[in-house]
RNA sequence: GGAGAGAUGGCCGAGUCGGCUGAAGGCGCACGCCUGCUAAGCGUGUAUGCGUCAAAAGCGCAUCGAGGGUUCGAAUCCCUCUCUCUCCGCCA
């Protein structure tokens, strides 16, 4: 969300800014019903002044004994317009509410021009893809002929988008969890958290998936929850609501939680594999930094992403989104895409994306500096660190032999008991 | 699921019969004084949001879990909801 004062004031940068990004049209009925609203609300005020003051001359006739019969019932018709305002103010607090809700964050400066992910910018690739004497498989292929993974048991104890990992494969799983989250929590500062898995809709709200992309979450059937796409939006909202100093800053989170997406509308696309799945497992980076901070915080963040990368020896490259493909609440994301050779493509493993102020004023994280007054927001930052069913898959496609045997990369061995082949 | 108690500022905590209570008192914090240093002590200040203003000051409005009602006027009375705690039941 927008500071409404910030909006009225730079209305043009902004539509500017969000024109990048082809929503610009976001903005249409804003002037005017911010317009309204605050005539509304000067008339509003002036009428509860008086009563205020009539009030207190009324308590003070009363204890003095005098008859304060016909000031009572003027501000009877006072308390009504009141009444009538307030009715109308709600009205245009809720429109404003929502075309401020449904209004995304303006790219950073640095975002490039585009409309989608075509025209992402390259910013740096890392390792060599391996040059295979074979035609390198799919990762379902080799998971599945090694008995790793079960997709058809998984659709019949669910439905389609669903996986079963079985004996080294859920292992490697378990693993790849443990590794990343030891390297972040001892190498990179964070602190460990398991948050709730199932989430409020004011949470939801906070982190800008609700109201625009209800559509993508799972919805309880029963209480108004929904089961969480990411664990940005437990940890983000960990501090909702709360007025931090400005000593603890930054604050590091990671968290690994499994991941519930619908991904309505990607029929046909990634059909096979652990690549698009309902449920899938994810250690989440989440930062809460100062405002002047935030910008070196998220090239820290995108090399403590990569750090995993680097470890398992998996080849990747980072490019930066474009303002087209930017993500709704996002100021500025880099995604790291990892070699998958039995699809002979780059995929998307991490996205990592500063939100500046976007997330924390819709969810209300602020903070105070020492001896000053008053509150500012923090900025909020997070990223994958990393997608655990996407490297799994990564591990797979890289490591495999001729065979259809998987070498265990180097690094993660100890994490499998010393495994350092899975074969069948 | 059943029975009961509660929700007030950064924290603790007071609020009588509805009327100078945005809210006593304390802690914490900031600044100043005092002191050889530390500790103690003394004084002053210390919520948030919004509107008005170029901005600040000032002024105004709102906020005592949330929403609604009664009233000229609600932290105080009534209703609904949420959350927390205690006891019982159930349960990993």
């Amino acid at each position: 969300m927008l500071e409404i004062k910030f909006l009225r004031q730079n209305l043009s940068e902004i539509h500017a800014g969000l024109a990048k990004r082809g929503a610009e049209s976001t903005l249409d009925s804003f002037s005017e019903t911010e317009k309204k609203r605050r005539e509304i609300l000067a008339r509003l005020e002036t009428l509860r002044h008086e009563r205020n003051a009539a009030s207190e001359e009324i308590a003070r006739m009363k204890k003095n004994k005098e008859d304060a019969e016909d000031k009572i019932l003027a501000m009877r018709q006072t308390s009504a317009d009141i009444k009538d305002l307030e009715k109308s103010l709600g009205e245009l607090d809720e429109q404003l509410q929502a075309i401020l809700m449904a209004i995304p964050n303006v790219p950073h400066p640095s975002v490039p021009e585009g409309k989608d992910d075509s025209e992402n910018r390259l910013e740096k690739s890392w390792g060599t893809p391996k040059n295979f004497e074979f035609l390198p498989k799919a990762h379902w292929e080799l998971g599945e002929n090694l008995g790793i993974l079960d997709f058809e048991r998984a659709a019949r104890i669910t439905g389609a988008r669903f996986a079963l990992y079985l004996g080294a494969g859920s292992r490697l799983e378990r693993a790849l969890i443990n590794f990343m989250l030891d390297i972040h929590t001892e190498e990179h500062g964070y602190t460990e958290t398991i948050p709730p898995f199932l989430v409020n809709r004011k949470a939801m709200t906070g982190t800008g998936q609700l109201p625009k992309f209800e559509s993508d979450l799972f919805h309880l059937d029963g209480p108004d929850y929904f089961l969480i796409p990411t664990a940005e939006v437990p940890v983000t909202n960990m501090h909702s609501d709360e007025i931090l100093s400005e000593e603890d800053l930054p604050l590091y989170y990671t968290a690994y939680t499994p991941c519930f997406r619908s991904e309505a509308g990607s029929y046909g696309k990634d059909t096979r594999g652990l690549i698009r799945l309902h449920q899938f497992n994810k250690v989440e980076l989440v930062k809460f930094s100062l405002p002047e901070t935030s910008w070196d915080e998220l090239e820290s963040l995108l090399k403590q992403a990569e750090t995993i990368l680097q470890r398992l020896e998996l080849p990747y490259r980072v490019v930066t989104l474009c303002a087209g493909d930017l993500g709704f609440s996002s100021a500025k994301t880099y995604d790291i895409e990892v070699w998958m050779p039995g699809q002979d493509a780059y995929r998307e493993i991490s996205s990592c994306s500063n939100f500046e102020d976007y997330q924390a004023r819709r969810a209300n994280i602020r903070f105070k500096r020492k001896g000053k007054k008053g509150t500012e927001l923090v900025h909020t930052l997070n990223g994958s660190g990393l997608a655990v069913g996407r490297t799994f898959a990564a591990i797979l496609e890289n490591y495999q032999n001729p065979d259809g045997s998987i070498r265990i990369p180097e690094a993660l061995q100890p994490y499998m008991g010393g495994m350092k082949l899975i074969e069948k």
